[in-house]
DNA sequence: AATGAATGAGAATTCATTCAT
DNA sequence: CATGAATGAATTCTCATTCAT
């Protein structure tokens, strides 16, 4: 019984995977995303579909929770672990830079998705929260430069993710990862300290 | 007959207006932007939308523009015209506060609609091109620091856009507009001069 | 008062005349036939053509009155009038090749409006009415075959209006119509005659 | 796994079938094609006739290969088969009298469809061009009077397909179909040799 | 009379969801 | 469970007709 449901859970996080999969593809595509199309792309039928999910805004979501959940867990870590706010920083930048491309595509296109964004601004609570948190902190205990925490986190993150979503835009394709990061983490560095 | 003809245009102008009035508030409202809703709450029979445009894409794409259009104008008055760069930044900064709420609730949405997104990344377009030549001209003249121009460029964006943005999303209403301009004007400064 | 009634009336038939010409170049260029399109040709407003024409119905069989019109005449004269079935049949022949390129290709269209077509079916009206009479007479005072008169007269129909038609489709454009007139007449003595 | 497939393809033909038969009784009735009334009239959701065909493009050309096929391939055996000229002809009249009385009626009708029927002129495509080639061959290689072969070829269709479309139009509805077909005979007989 | 903006019925098409097999 | 045909609400767009100016 337990081995029958073992497998059972197996083959459906399997699905799971490559519906998730096929809707990052459609996406960067700019393909509409059917539920005829996941499922031709899937090689399952539409019916099929219902089985893993009760409707399309329960499949979006799951993706949304598939793609961005790791991001969140990731800044949650960081952040939440007492220790150098500097190092703590930096190991944002360093986590943000290591992330598939995917992520930032998702990113640009989530805002489309009404029925899911309506529900959480992803964005701010992904990412903005627990930046601004940090903020508010380094700034009280007296490492950080005094100003608005919004603000301060803002500049971070038009910095760190700002700077990553252009690179796709660049027309240079030969854009120097390494040379951008070292930059983005001068930059911070420079204005964040008193 | 030139009368006529002004009268004219005056309605059509007014009418236009409307209709991109309607279509901010259904964003803003998030509802979904049917031809049929637009001319609901425009008290306008469905067919003469189409006497005002061919369709919903060129409808549409005259929003996008409306709304666009005086941002664009305003960002390339500011930095074609030659001047000290910290002077040219504070003026960008100053018009960035002045636009209407709707300009940030729209910049949201925009890339919604594909088709229109599709020929101009307006977000690059209207903004970040503008300053991402700005930036290398003031790093390659002297007085701005020598990072990647790209991030410098995304810096700015961030704490200018990004802390307007967010005003809307902070949980206490009572965002002092004054106290924030000047904290992302201390922050820019301090950061972009060597 | 009758100098201005005869003016007005000059000008009416001066518009309709325009309409019919356009409306018959819409055909040709197989665009849409609409009030809008017709309007626009004629540089007039939608709302005029409604001042000269009850609805588009009534226009378009004014349309067809005028194109088909004459033919009726033409081939009602021919045939009413007593004399030799042969002559006659030569003059009809005769008639039928002189008469414009637009005629067969509105033959062609005709059956398409079927608002108009509904009420009488043309081509029988037309021509083939006549024929069959004239084939029934000929057929019963003796010097025609003895065959269906509906049979005979298609065949004439055939071989002159079919001929005349296909003229058109055929790969080279260098057709002879005096030959083909010739051998039309050729093939349909032969046949009439017992 | 065949056994569902066969039972599959054999539901479809029957729909699809079912689709033809109410397109052409629509025809008949003089009634506006539209994908609505085909739906309604098939007992069907509007939706269901786009599992079928792509587009009412798709579904008019369907009906369209499905009469005129036939024809088409009867036509081409009879002439494409070497034998003697005047036994072609005669099947070629006994074919013509065979086909359903929908035929004749979809032959009045087809050009209305202007986006099939631009692409192919199916009067000329299905009955003319054959029949053209065997009046040319008929006429050089001696039997046929020697006349231009158009007009011969449009001779017969006017007298074949013509006599079997005013069948219809015919007042009495006590037409003898064999004493007609007897006297197309004939009157081909007579005209077509030397 | 002439104008042309407004109207709205009607047509084609898409797609999430259901359900019998 | 899987399947995919059937469904029909929702959406865009067209165009004949009306009517206030």
């Amino acid at each position: 019984m337990t081995a029958v449901r073992k497998k059972k859970e197996l083959v459906d996080n399997l699905v799971k995977a490559e519906i998730v999969k096929t809707v990052l593809t459609l996406i960067k595509e700019e393909q509409p995303i059917t539920m005829d199309e996941i499922a031709r792309r899937c090689s399952v039928a539409k019916g099929t579909l219902y089985n893993y999910f009760k409707n399309k805004k329960a499949l979006m979501h799951y993706v949304h929770q598939t793609v961005l959940g790791p991001i969140r867990d990731s800044n949650t870590a960081i952040f939440e672990t007492p220790g150098d706010p500097l190092v703590q920083l930096h190991k944002f930048i360093e986590s943000a830079f290591c992330f598939d491309k995917d992520v930032s595509l998702y990113f640009q296109f989530v805002q489309q998705e009404r029925t899911v964004a309506n529900q959480i601004d992803d964005r701010f609570e992904v990412v903005m929260r627990p930046l601004i948190r940090f903020c508010s902190d380094g700034i009280q205990s007296g490492p950080f430069i005094d100003v608005d925490p919004y603000v301060l986190a803002e500049m971070i993150y038009g910095t760190v993710i700002g700077s990553l979503i252009s690179i796709q835009s660049r027309g240079d394709g030969t854009s120097d990862m390494k040379k951008i990061k070292q930059d983005v983490i001068r930059l911070v560095d420079k204005i964040i300290l008193k």
